[in-house]
DNA sequence: ACTCTTACTGATAAATATTTTCAATAAAGG
DNA sequence: CCTTTATTGAAAATATTTATCAGTAAGAGT
């Protein structure tokens, strides 16, 4: 069972990530990243704790908040701005990517290319702007969504 | 004054897209429209609501959601993703633009050039998505700001 | 193992933000 | 001036997020 053994690494690699950082690695903090890892789409803090708390019933929301703004510090997983609400998180394996998501399921396609180079330097020109960051989502259907119909 | 002509000019094709579109053309309406004509920055329900009812103080706050969402509808101003709340609002002027977003002052710059079609088909082709939309937004600072430090 | 320090937690409350409901109102066409 | 009906504001209901705080439990030191 090579996956269930990759999420298993995956988990450790993080709490170690937590410990490096000088966090500490709690109950509560566990339930929410097994909540999670393996999860290729994104997620909303009420259905996090709703899954977290199967594994861990004593959790409480607030933790929630908290870890998921946690990890978003660590640059494990990102915010994804859905039309509805803001406050979605996905997976991030990689520094400075973006998401293409799945309209339908809400599976994410992480990637990293983007070729925005030349039109923020001609922007910045332009605009007299220094730009400093961006933000890019892509949309569509997956797949799986596809041959559903 | 071509400034003031100019936003008055805009203001009536606004009500006239309105009606254009079989809604009709009420005082509420008008004091929202009124209330961020000519603000090049982006603003949340709660600091139009504020503004508008300078002009018409009887509004109700559910009326500027309302119309805000009515406004985009059309495609007179668009959302605006920020870290708090995802539910600003901004100008825009023309169909599939994009922001440059002042992080200081909230300044925005309209824009539609974005070299994303490669990207967007090597990544269908790799993904199997079928890619219909993105989502686009450049953070940084406007000259103005940049001078203050 | 045991103790100590203090980061972390959950419950509660509070603060925000958004949506629904509904009777009253006022556009706009006739 | 009527009539129709989209629109409105108030209030209530939901939903979402943050702040408070006393109790708990990691984990370092022993």
């Amino acid at each position: 069972m090579p996956e269930l053994n990759g999420e298993e690494q995956q988990k450790t690699r993080w709490l170690d990530q937590l410990k490096a950082h000088g966090y500490r690695m709690t109950r509560p903090r566990q339930a929410v990243v097994e909540a999670i890892l393996g999860d290729p789409t994104h997620w909303r803090p009420e259905q996090v704790f709703e899954r977290a708390r199967r594994t861990y019933p004593n959790l409480g929301l607030v933790t929630v908040y908290r870890t998921l703004e946690l990890l978003q510090k660590l640059g494990l997983i990102r915010r994804v701005h859905m039309e509805r609400g803001c406050r979605s998180y996905t997976l991030a394996s990689q520094e400075h990517s973006h998401q293409l998501i799945c309209r339908d399921c809400g599976r994410v396609e992480e990637f990293s290319e983007c070729d925005l180079l030349e039109t923020v330097e001609r922007l910045a020109k332009r605009t007299g702007y220094s730009i400093e960051a961006h933000w890019l989502e892509l949309l569509g259907r997956c797949p799986a969504c596809l041959v559903a119909g």
